[in-house]
DNA sequence: CGAGATTCATGTGAAGTATACCTTTAGGCTTAA
DNA sequence: AAGCCTAAAGGTATACTTCACATGAATCTCGTA
């Protein structure tokens, strides 16, 4: 390649000036400096976890609300002010933040019991130790010292769903053991019914504080982005409607204030590159569509590979019969694709739970369903739109060298 | 014609296996007194 | 003799396999109207 041949590019790409100021306040993690339409669940949560303040263990509590309702946000902040409060005062307090959705990270009690140990300073290896003995290097190092620990579990119900309940009975425990130190558990869960499938005991000692949130409307969303727009973007390049049509739009989906953040967000990215100086109204309209794709395919490509030659599978399936496909099909699919890719094929007992799982990540829907004497089988339809499929598509194809 | 038996193709639970990694421990080697 | 390194032993978590049994409606069977 010719030296310098992208060097105009990096030129000019430094150069155009950014509809930009501050990116940061799109993204999901930024926490702001006011958090609007949330006063009385910001009240709450600060009244429950206040006692923290005076050396006395907080209430447990559960927070419930759909995605993208502030829940995060809400006890991330009140945190942070806990913390300085803390600080200033010299009280010994720690929190620890744990997302459980994140594979790999907290998705089984040992895994998450050894993120807590991470967390609080000491290196865990990732297998090989028994998870009692885990839970002990956890208890020394919580009670070392009195102190009291806040353990925020987000997206809780994931790993209650994957690892069982016996995790939050054992941490409910932990306090009885403990002389010195406290520990208090603030679940979040995106599942509003998920308290009813716990064991009544955990439930009553887990949630004896419980919070709701409702989803934000369409003014209160469009208060928000307001509100980061002011800070995120220059001022004057967001097009007059732009904010209203977002704000609806995710009033719509289940007032999703995140949803409508990341709109905005990838909409000015599509109009900066389009070298645009203003967001118009289309580009929402093209994020909304990059936004879709871009998180199924992002979900997707994380999987181990073996999910992906089964995807592969399903897709190539449904490509032959057109929607429904069963799963003899896409076992006999498997075995073909596996072999070709130089795979070792899985038998048809783990392929049938992959086929669980992926519909648990929402790519495919899989019912099962009797057809009489034909037997009994998974119906497996495809739930992602088609240009977003092809594209897959390609993309594992190329991944997994079919 | 209809109630009950049969059947198919796979779902599903339990238990076992392979792999990768961990700590402990004992033995051998090196080093320094 | 003390200290350090190494390899074996004994242990665990996780992903997967094997085995065995469960499912549930279309289909078959057979007694009855």
């Amino acid at each position: 390649m010719t030296k310098g041949k992208l060097n105009g590019f990096f030129e000019s790409f430094i150069k155009k000036d950014s509809l930009f100021v501050k990116k940061k306040a799109l993204q999901l993690s930024y926490t702001p400096d006011q958090i609007v339409h949330r006063d009385t669940e910001l009240n709450s949560v600060a009244t429950i976890l206040a006692p923290l303040l005076k050396m006395e263990k907080p209430s447990n509590l559960f927070v419930y609300g759909k995605t993208g309702t502030g829940k995060t946000l809400v006890v991330r902040y009140t945190c942070d002010e806990l913390m300085v409060s803390a600080k200033a005062n010299s009280i010994p307090v720690k929190i620890i933040y744990i997302n459980c959705k994140l594979k790999k990270v907290a998705d089984t009690e040992y895994r998450l019991v050894a993120q807590l140990v991470r967390e609080l300073g000491r290196d865990i290896p990732a297998t090989g130790l028994p998870t009692d003995e885990i839970y002990n290097f956890f208890f020394k190092l919580v009670d070392i010292k009195e102190q009291i620990l806040l353990i925020v579990l987000d997206e809780i119900d994931q790993l209650i769903k994957k690892a069982g309940d016996e995790i939050l009975y054992n941490m409910t425990r932990i306090n009885s053991e403990l002389k010195n130190a406290q520990i208090s558990i603030v679940g979040i869960s995106n599942d509003l019914l998920f308290a009813d499938s716990l064991d009544p005991r955990i439930k009553s000692s887990l949630s004896e504080e419980e919070l709701v949130f409702p989803p934000y409307n369409a003014l209160q969303i469009k208060d928000i982005l307001l509100e980061r727009v002011k800070e995120a973007f220059k001022k004057g390049t967001i097009k007059p409607g732009v904010i209203e049509k977002c704000s609806a739009y995710a009033a719509r989906n289940h007032g999703d204030a995140r949803r409508a953040l990341e709109l905005l967000r990838v909409a000015g990215e599509i109009a900066e590159r389009a070298n645009k100086k203003k967001v118009e109204l289309s580009d929402l309209d093209t994020a909304e569509e990059k936004i879709e794709k871009d998180k199924i395919i992002e979900s997707v490509l994380i999987q181990p590979k073996q999910f992906l030659v089964v995807l592969y599978s399903v897709i190539e399936a449904c490509a032959d019969t057109k929607e429904k496909v069963f799963t003899g099909d896409v076992y006999d699919n498997y075995i073909r694709f596996s072999k070709e890719s130089g795979l070792r094929p899985l038998t048809q007992r783990r392929v049938s739970d992959i086929i669980c799982e992926l519909d648990m990540l929402g790519i495919i829907n899989a019912k099962v369903i009797s057809k009489g004497r034909h037997g009994r089988m998974r119906e497996i339809t495809l739930s992602i739109p088609n240009d977003t499929k092809k594209k897959l598509y390609q993309i594992i194809k190329d991944s997994i060298h079919i």
